[in-house]
RNA sequence: GCCCAGAUAGCUCAGUUGGUAGAGCAGAGGACUGAAAAUCCUCGUGUCACUGGUUCGACUCCGGUUCUGGGCA
């Protein structure tokens, strides 16, 4: 049996990926599915840069204005959703995009990574949390240390959230972390899949992020954040991590003054699209699209149309949207 | 014009009794397999404003010059 077609587009925060998305679906006969850990919850749309309706031009779109921002949301679920509605989109006749910045939910389709292992009660990861707390980074990596030494030795000590979860891992299934991440990453793609990574001179994009987040804040941001703080949802959520909410909700609690929350703004969503570079520059079998490289969209879009067809070896659909 | 305080990494500043310098932030690189817009790790040579002098040796002490704050006229 051939491989089913799966397309990627992907990029750091702020590069362009929602309008060339649309050329994209429009060109091959696509839908597409949201890999984005932020655009899924309602009512977070200017600060998660969320696409609007109108910009749409009636290509359909999943796994965007799903959750409450109260909801619990992780790469498990959106694995699971992405890959109900992808056979929805082939039953159809048609191409999955995955669109967004979420490296590790890319992952997890595109390579059909397994998380199965786990029962999803918490209650362990909670007392291993609290032991955290109460003694120590280091106590905990002991810990790990103890039953599954390899992992002990790539995980950092200060990285609590990752020993805890590898912790958690051996508890629920018995087995290490380390051996299962190794057997993951052998995992070749049930997909036949072009994966392109939309990319721009380092301070072109440092520039746009800058001016992004003026326009947010002309837009309403403070408002939007107002309105979830005023609906009770509160920084302890993993919706209001997100940039633009905890920075905000940070302003509205009297923590910081209004310009020290925009400079953090700024920064650490710089920061963020710096990692997320550095995820796709590990990532293998990816094709980089550098939009100094092309002269405009179109030339683009021609281009990675060649790769998908004839690289590839993707057939378009013919009835186009 | 006079008095005082500064002038050290892209920015904000440390620098102990003279032995050619170090933090935070910015920036760069990396990790990541059930929080991922999260979490974590690594990376610091720069005419110590300029210029004379004292000294074996000056960012450090003394003189002068320039500039920047603040004060007094």
């Amino acid at each position: 049996m051939t491989k089913k077609p799966l397309l990627i587009l992907t990029g750091p925060t702020a590069v362009g990926k929602t309008a060339l998305s649309i050329a994209l679906a429009k060109a091959v006969g696509g839908e597409i599915i949201s890999a984005d850990s932020m655009q899924v919850y309602k009512g977070m749309d200017i600060g998660s840069a969320k696409i609007r309706p109108e910009e749409m031009q009636g290509v359909p779109h999943y796994l965007i204005n799903e959750l409450e921002p109260d909801e619990e949301f992780h790469v498990v679920i959106f694995q699971k959703l992405a890959r109900k509605y992808m056979d929805d989109i082939y039953a159809r006749g048609k191409i999955p995009i995955l669109v967004g910045g979420t490296g590790f939910y890319i992952q997890a389709v595109v390579y059909d990574i397994d998380f199965t292992e786990n029962d999803g009660d918490d209650t362990y990861r909670r007392k291993l949390e609290q032991l955290a707390r109460e003694k120590g980074a280091q106590y905990l990596h002991d810990m790990l240390a103890a039953v599954d030494a390899p992992s002990a030795r790539q995980i950092h000590a200060n990285n609590v959230k990752r020993v805890v979860r590898a912790l958690e891992y051996y508890h629920q299934s018995g087995a290490t972390i380390s051996e299962h991440n190794a057997r993951e990453r052998q995992r070749e793609s049930p997909y036949q899949f072009a994966y392109f990574v939309l990319n721009e001179d380092r301070a072109a994009l440092y520039q746009k992020i800058d001016r992004r987040v003026d326009q947010m804040l002309e837009q309403g941001l403070l408002e939007e954040v107002r309105a979830l703080k005023a609906r009770g949802f509160t920084r302890d959520m993993v919706s209001m991590q997100g940039l633009g909410y905890k920075e905000m909700l940070d302003y509205l609690d009297g923590a910081c003054t209004y310009e020290e929350a925009v400079y953090r703004l700024k920064r650490d969503t710089r920061h963020f699209a710096k990692r997320q570079i550095t995820w796709f520059k590990r990532e293998k079998e990816v094709i980089w699209l550098s939009k100094e490289q092309f002269s405009g969209p179109e030339e683009m879009l021609d281009a990675m149309k060649k790769i998908i067809t004839e690289q590839k070896g993707i057939s378009l659909c013919q009835n186009l949207n």
